[in-house]
DNA sequence: TGATGCGTTGCAATATCTGCAACGACCATT
DNA sequence: AATGGTCGTTGCAGATATTGCAACGCATCA
């Protein structure tokens, strides 16, 4: 809606590929060497952008320490940290958090797994939307036609042999996911890595974030991972009560 | 340098004090509804704010993404975290890296502690930097008189009663760090909490990064902790050593 | 049902941004 | 040491995108 900001902000994204340098930045915005200057200049004052040594432009601190902010204000995340440790030091493996935003799902909380042997994942990751657990908990929730449209929007990479190949398979298992009220992932991202995930409910009973309990094949088998699901579930759902009790209606993601 | 890009991301610094509507945001940018709503709008379409269900505006998950994107580049970061994880396996504490950019220092890495009791610290957050080690090193480094006119614009909040209270006694300290090529922080941040830190420098010798180690008191005393400096230096100058071998002189931070 | 508050839209005025061209700094090459 | 090339930077005049206004629609609430 306006040029100016639209431009500024597609640097971003730009920038977030690595470091580019003015040319380059003007050259992929189609536009002239000084109005990129003057773009980046804005950008790079608020901190957003910052200027490295050899003169080429990198995403800044700033950016970090706002999303940073950003997540702490997230009430599910405050009122669940305290539920994931408690579950994390009952079963030891890996628990994370994640919501759903626009056509992103995304970890916002995670507590590290005491096994030696760990998942690789960050907070703040985009995480696999057509595998993980926590995405399908997320994504089945929204309303049929959404889905659809989602469904069919989404790449469907092969991480695996098992890995959700296409729309249609996708909708199937968010069927699947709805109506069991919880989901899995079982070696679709990473071959030897299973999860059980269970939906957060806001008041109004619709899924406002999703947990899982993530651990390797080499630590406990699927079967055993799965024994944990009434645990998880349970914990979600003390996350849910306490915040819907907690928040009238609104708030948060969607 | 562009009044619209300028306003829009004013923007951002206000929402991540929490989510606000259109008619706050307008009075505290002092500017009519109407454009304030372009402005979200626009940064809307980037991900960068999302609506609520109540209407109003936050921060986005695109935002953290982003975040997220910035930190897997940097270099360092990349090279350093093996080293983390082997230090932390070692010492069983949590490690830290952290890097310092226009007036912040952040971290930008961490391992968690292996011991139940865990200091609190997340990426991407600000460190305290009147009274953190890793602070210390970072702006020890820093040329005479940057070093003074930084000092004299910071806040020193006497979060206990070891914080340094001042810019004078900074500037003594970061002498001394400056000097001796490490640094500690005991109990500067919080009361039952020491760390300690040592510098990665890059092939021109500037500190790039820092990392530390740290400990609460009812887990190892000072001393204790302190025993662990050379394995900490020799750690941080494996690091440097790998990262300006890597990198010509240029890339990262300052 | 009327009133208040909030978000939204179209429009005309003008302040703001754009692209150009020229400049200066720096580097590499000869 | 001089030359050519690359890259970032600046001032300017024209063009265009942005602004604030006022009116509207839509809720909620009395």
């Amino acid at each position: 809606m306006s040029q100016t900001v639209d431009r500024a902000l597609s640097i971003l994204p730009l920038l977030a590929e690595g470091p580019a340098d003015l040319g380059g930045v003007a050259e992929r915005l189609g536009v002239h060497k000084s109005t990129a200057l003057r773009l980046l200049r804005t950008l790079h004052e608020h901190g957003l952008v910052y200027r490295q040594s050899d003169q080429r432009y990198r995403l800044g601190a700033r950016l970090i320490s706002l999303a940073q902010e950003a997540m702490e204000n997230l009430d599910v995340r405050e009122i669940a940290h305290p539920h994931l440790v408690r579950l994390n030091e009952q079963v030891g493996h890996t628990v994370h958090l994640a919501v759903h935003e626009e056509d992103e799902v995304l970890y916002i909380d995670k507590v590290e797994s005491r096994y030696p042997v760990r998942m690789y994942s960050r907070i703040g990751k985009p995480v696999a939307i057509t595998v993980a657990a926590v995405a399908k908990l997320l994504l089945a929730d929204l309303p049929e036609n959404e889905r659809r449209s989602v469904a069919e929007q989404l790449d469907y990479p092969m991480y695996t042999a098992r890995s959700t190949p296409n729309a249609d398979g996708f909708l199937k298992e968010l069927a699947k996911v709805r109506e069991q009220g919880w989901a899995t992932d079982l070696g679709g991202h990473e071959e030897s890595i299973n999860c059980v995930a269970a939906p957060i409910r806001g008041a109004d009973g619709r899924v406002v974030a999703a947990m899982s309990v993530s651990a390797p094949n080499v630590v406990v088998t699927a079967e055993e991972l799965l024994t944990l699901l009434p645990l998880v579930r349970r914990t979600a759902d003390a996350i849910s009560g306490e915040y819907s009790g907690r928040t009238p209606v609104k708030e948060v993601t969607a």
